[in-house]
DNA sequence: AATTGTTGGGAAAGCGCATTCCCACTGCAT
DNA sequence: ATGCAGTGGGAATGCGCTTTCCCAACAATT
């Protein structure tokens, strides 16, 4: 048995196709109370459920918004996904979800799987990368966004520009200030910790990543204190534990040549570029018997919800992480805000962090 | 500029729509090597992609796969969502997201989204839930499902069978040995500590929470423990968070009344019905004052990644969501297990979990 | 009473593609 | 030379729906 279809529905209904499609779904013309009634009767009888795909192709609109994360694993995306998919509720459109690691190739791919379904809308989240490797599948992302664009879709980008895009309409980014909200973080701990900094990072390249390290470093000049080494590794909980270790044993060493003392001070304060590095480094040190803040501080960046009851608490930045993925999705919607500016599309909504101090870099001598 | 189109690349190429079919999607029929070359050609220098809706509607297949969970941002639900997503791309699948909180009303009316839309499979993850006033509603899901197996549709079950579904093929459950595990948690707890058990489980009528639930107390009985008394929360961190401070309570009433004393050994033993309840109860306990494990011991369900590295450990089940996910997709694939059976889907694949005892519920005197 | 809107409904033309026929042509055996 | 299977390509149909256009019936206008 196949599903019913509109026409079927109309025979029972005694009434033309053209008929049965306008009381089934809005159109602007509505026909008289008793034939609607009769329609919606054959259409509860047979248990119509429209064929959204022929919808879709007959009004050339599909009702799907494609969502383009690293990994939908990750509570920094998952937590996006979630305002994505809120926004697409409200909207009564599905979400289309496509995981790539992050490897423009499989991005580019993405978009023209989301082309070919004729997405209303892309949400792109995931952080850029500028690394010489990933120039060409760079853009080949570009162009195939670029040619999205032009075809009449909207692409909502969170945190910073695509490479490679050219400046066009449909384009809707979701500026997070990653320079500015590192560099403040960087300034609030210099201001109470007086010894050394050092910066875990993602790869380099990885453009949030590279962003929120230059604001450390900003942060750290700007209070007088000299530029932090930077350790890179994976932008996840394995490269922080990675980085973990290797300042368990850095820390060892200092002591071991006298330069430190156990219980004197913490030996180090660690910037780590996002939480789930935070907590692999923390979770380095420790199993080298290190604790935090007495030996080292540290502090990440995304305030993820799930890691808000760790202990100590994790020192970071609260991003809006739902809230971004909201408004990168509403911004695609088509009704642009009317603010009184030059027409273009005056670079979107932006959002803003909050620096949150906890005990993970609370020193107290 | 819209998107060009099958018939304008056959133009091009100076050859009928049909082959050009022929020539860009996999079909029986090859044409020559040089008519090939000339299609392709035509399709590179128009940017040609096809539009998967017309494809779908011509050929009855959409290459979707729609899933649905409670909350896309609940690590658990992400864990499983990430093993959907890995299968569905071996398969040049498209994953189509639905969360729901939970409701059976918007569980069904995301089927009827995703049969609207054809989707190849359905994978339903999530608890699916008892409570009387969700009878109505398991019943229209049940119906709409059941509408949707008969349609040709397969649904990958999470968990536990649908409330009322019909004995179709079609339903392919992954049964989770929730009751089993927690016995085994609950028996290996009990043969280590003497106090009093107390369980903080999710709404009553919650399938998966009643059967973790079921589980603690069975084990708790056949090690010749007295029934623990069961705490009701919402099944997420703020229930969690709430039932810890209803147990702070009643261990600082314990202290009053002399009936306890703190440091003398912990007041009671918390089985949380999943991980993120069991943070909330830490939490809402070490507000009040209270440490884990020195005045409560606590575990937790699911082992969710994240938060591996909570201080301390959790003890918990192990559960391979991950490979839930994968196995509740590939058993929707249609490629029936070819065991020499009885030719009904033999209850498909199913898993096991794995107890781990951590910190969380040492209690060294 | 004749004309002009106005309304409610149907017929038909696509939307972009897959696919089933059908036809012209080749190479081979007869 | 005639018949045949085999091959490469095109014409046409249909997937299920929306939408434009058209037509009949009726009410409202001078």
């Amino acid at each position: 048995m196949a599903a019913s279809t509109l026409t079927e529905v109309a025979r029972l209904a005694g009434v033309s196709p053209a008929t049965a499609s306008r009381v089934l779904n809005g159109s602007a013309r509505k026909p008289g109370p008793g034939v609607s009634e009769r329609v919606r009767q054959a259409a509860e009888t047979l248990g119509y459920i429209p064929n959204a795909q022929a919808q879709a192709l007959a009004k050339s609109s599909s009702g799907l918004v494609g969502l383009i994360v690293h990994d939908i694993a990750d509570p920094y995306f998952s937590a996006i996904a979630r305002g994505v998919q809120e926004v697409a509720r409200e909207q009564h459109k599905m979400v289309l979800l496509a995981t790539t690691g992050g490897t423009p190739a499989d991005e580019k791919e993405a978009v023209a799987a989301f082309a070919a379904r004729r997405a209303d809308a892309i949400v792109i989240a995931g952080s850029r990368s500028r690394r010489p490797e990933d120039e060409k599948g760079n853009a080949d992302l570009a162009a195939e966004l670029d040619r999205y664009c032009r075809n009449g879709g909207h692409v909502g980008v969170v945190g910073q520009a695509i490479v490679g895009a050219g400046a066009l309409d449909g384009y809707h980014l979701v500026e997070v200030p990653n320079e500015e909200l590192a560099m403040e973080l960087a300034g609030k701990l210099a201001a109470s910790y007086s010894g050394d900094f050092v910066i875990i990072g993602g790869p380099e390249g990885l453009i949030t990543s590279d962003d929120r390290i230059r604001g450390f470093q900003s942060g750290l000049a700007a209070a007088g204190r000299p530029a932090a080494e930077v350790l890179r590794a994976s932008f996840n909980r394995a490269g922080g534990y990675e980085a973990g270790l290797e300042l368990a044993r850095r820390i060892q060493d200092a002591r071991a040549s006298g330069a430190s003392k156990e219980g004197e001070k913490p030996g180090l304060c660690i910037l780590a570029a996002n939480d789930v590095m935070a907590i692999g480094a923390t979770a380095g040190l420790r199993s080298q018997g290190f604790r935090i803040p007495r030996d080292a501080l540290i502090a990440g960046f995304d305030d993820i919800e799930t890691l808000r009851d760790f202990r100590p608490g994790l020192s970071t930045v609260r991003l809006p992480l739902e809230e971004i993925g909201r408004l990168a999705t509403l911004s695609t919607a088509g009704a642009e805000a009317p603010d009184g500016g030059d027409g273009h599309d005056d670079d979107g909504p932006s959002v803003t962090g909050q620096v949150t101090l906890r005990r993970s870099t609370e020193w107290t001598p």
